[in-house]
DNA sequence: CGTAATCAGGACCTAAACCGTCCTGTTAAC
DNA sequence: GTTAACAGGACGGTTTAGGTCCTGATTACG
């Protein structure tokens, strides 16, 4: 159904969250504070600091602080952070053999321009733009469009 | 992973298979012609011919039809037919009670403005773009952005 | 008029992916 | 030395999608 993983949306509001609390904040913290199971936060948190969006502090009275101002985060960094990279996986996985029938298929690499204009779009939607709940909808659109 | 489903992948297989075909193909000629088995290119045949992508025949001779120009179908109509509209189905869905802590869950209808840049980028690829094994990616993606 | 071929629509089952949890180890403050 | 917190991996339950099959309706052809 081209939805994204809930973790991903954990992840927004942990990210959201964080920016607001403008210092360390502890995975327990967090998950009070957006109201989602520690265990599962605190995975959220692991997968982004992997990728520096967070920095992570060891030890008693440690915790977690924003990597980057939120208006330089983009969605496609987290979503790649989670997820892993977009690509919308058809057969261009790299899957040895899947498909034999390769002289049939006239879907070859046929997607990779759809995946870049979804990652391009992506791009340009910031962690800022989610961020305000007023939600200029339209106006923000001809950004991106 | 953002990924798209297999059935899309062969929807667009079907739809540039009827285009080169220019005339009624039914639907086992389908399945054989682009390596898929018949009761799952049917399925997918019939959810096209539910958004008048594809217009059928009944009875013995009948088969499938381009319902328009490859030029006029976009990718996101395709995703449409097959795996309903295009949302990134967080919160959004319209799940009643499902998300009884809105107070605290701070990614209200967050996700909405990243629905609908996808949603441009997508109906701005044509069938026709990705029936061209050739390629140009890099000049296309400048048509989308 | 009957038969065969084809689409229409739904029900069902299997399989894979994701979500969430837990456990063990490492680091740093008190 | 003890406690609080992150790091990293392993594991099971649940959900969703993929694929198949069956029955009914429609039309060409003999």
């Amino acid at each position: 159904m081209l939805k994204l993983s809930r973790l991903t949306d954990y992840a927004v509001a942990a990210l959201v969250r964080l920016s607001a609390a403008e210092g360390v904040e502890t995975s327990p913290g967090i998950a009070a504070a957006i109201g989602v199971p520690e265990p599962t936060v605190a995975k959220v948190l692991k997968l982004l600091a992997g990728q520096g969006l967070v920095s992570s502090t060891r030890g008693a009275r440690g915790g977690y602080r924003l990597g980057r101002p939120l208006a330089s985060i983009n969605v496609a960094e987290i979503i790649t952070a989670i997820d892993g990279p977009i690509a919308l996986t058809s057969c261009v996985e790299g899957a040895t053999g899947m498909c034999e029938s390769q002289t049939l298929c006239p879907v070859a690499g046929r997607w990779d321009p759809v995946n870049a204009a979804i990652r391009t779009a992506l791009e340009n939607i910031t962690l800022a733009d989610m961020a305000q709940s007023s939600m200029p909808r339209g106006l923000r659109l001809n950004e991106v469009a």
